[in-house]
DNA sequence: ATGAAAGTTGAACCAACTTTCAACTTGTGG
DNA sequence: CCACAAGTTGAAAGTTGGTTCAACTTTCAT
């Protein structure tokens, strides 16, 4: 339940191994190992949370050395923040795709939902990783969801364009932005972390809110 | 900024003093010193964050000696969910009283959000107590959230019996409520905590899309 | 007034981590 | 095949901060 049976989600980042400054991996060894270390920090930050995980606990599930953390790595804080910066990828790339067979701009904040929750039931130390995000790494945190906003407004005002909603200044666009993102994250929460509820039910009836509102 | 004029927010909470088990102040020398900590506690967490507060500094910020924290807290920990349950309940009544006025059900939630707004920018260690709550004490943050979420599926459900709003079953219920809830959150943490917009610009803004809906 | 209960004090103890480092191993380019 | 760079190792030093406790002070009921 705790973990999903792909053992590197991390190692599906490709390429981006972002260590602290100047620490980068220079062989095919290297960026293994570092692989490695990030794999078992999702994995102990996911688990035991950032306050009870230790960078042992890290190394051992990693199988390396204590010292090797700090080939890659200067402080917990850094892991934490790489795989904040990785999570927050992550989600992108699992939404996105999922925009595609889009009918209009509300349908594809339907999909967006939709492929969301199924993300977040899948990856529940994904949702953790970026919630705690908000004491560990404010930078990162705040980065993610400004960034996700502003994704969000862009369709929103891309939809008003073609006539399918109704217009918004900016202010009023990125109102509709957090809120909409905001529902989500706690339908996250609620039916894909704490319960196991068919992502399709629960965006069917948000878009319905979406669409006329809940006045008669 | 950090920091509101008044001293004790947690004095004003009355009788209420969530010490832990069987360490409960049987006089009134003990309850002050109690409400001192708890005040210390609240100022510490929401400028440190849980992880980077002590009990020294706690302590210190009350102006009592290291050892009188254990005579009414078991641990950092149970400070932490001490407080957490005394500002669910402060949150909870600085909104409730704000419904009085409201015209019909969706005129509940405009003025619910407006003053959540409002004392969120006021108490911005509040709304961090509370979001770190997921991390440090899970059943008080669970308890928190899932008592508003019912208290607001009860409004929508009422204003469905006065036939205000559509009608919805249980789910479908469940879901709006964690919608309008994930909504305010992410507009409080945006609008209250980061910027410092008009609450009622905000609030008037997600009626409408509460009301009618996006579509044109 | 008085003694038992309640509350306060802070030095000292201790467990748990983080971080460093010098020796050792592996891989690779010339 | 050798030499040097990159990477790995884990014991040990160093730090931090939570928790204990026995002595001391204050309160309050009788």
């Amino acid at each position: 339940m705790t973990q999903n049976g792909n053992t590197s989600i991390v190692t599906q980042a490709a390429s981006l191994s972002p260590a602290s400054e100047g620490k980068a991996p220079r062989t095919a060894r290297g960026e293994k190992t570092l692989r490695k270390i990030l794999d078992a920090a999702l994995g102990e930050f996911g688990e035991k949370g950032f306050g009870d995980s230790s960078i042992v606990g890290i190394t051992t599930r990693a199988k390396v050395a204590l010292g090797t953390f700090y080939t890659y790595f200067d402080s917990k804080e850094a892991v934490f923040a790489a795989l904040v910066g990785d999570m927050s990828k992550r989600v992108r790339d699992h939404v996105a795709p999922a925009l595609g067979g889009a009918r209009d701009g509300l349908d594809a904040e339907r999909l967006a939902l939709e492929a969301y929750l199924g993300f977040v039931a899948g990856h529940k130390e994904v949702y953790r990783i970026i919630d705690e995000a908000e004491f560990v790494d404010p930078a990162g945190f705040r980065a993610h969801y400004e960034t996700t906003a502003s994704r969000i407004a862009g369709r929103l005002a891309a939809a008003a364009g073609r006539g399918e909603i109704g217009g918004a200044d900016a202010f009023a666009t990125e109102v509709r932005a957090w809120a909409i993102m905001g529902m989500n994250v706690f339908l996250g929460l609620r039916f894909g972390v704490w319960g196991n509820e068919p992502p399709a039910a629960v965006a069917a009836e948000v878009n319905h809110l979406l669409r006329t509102g809940l006045e008669v």
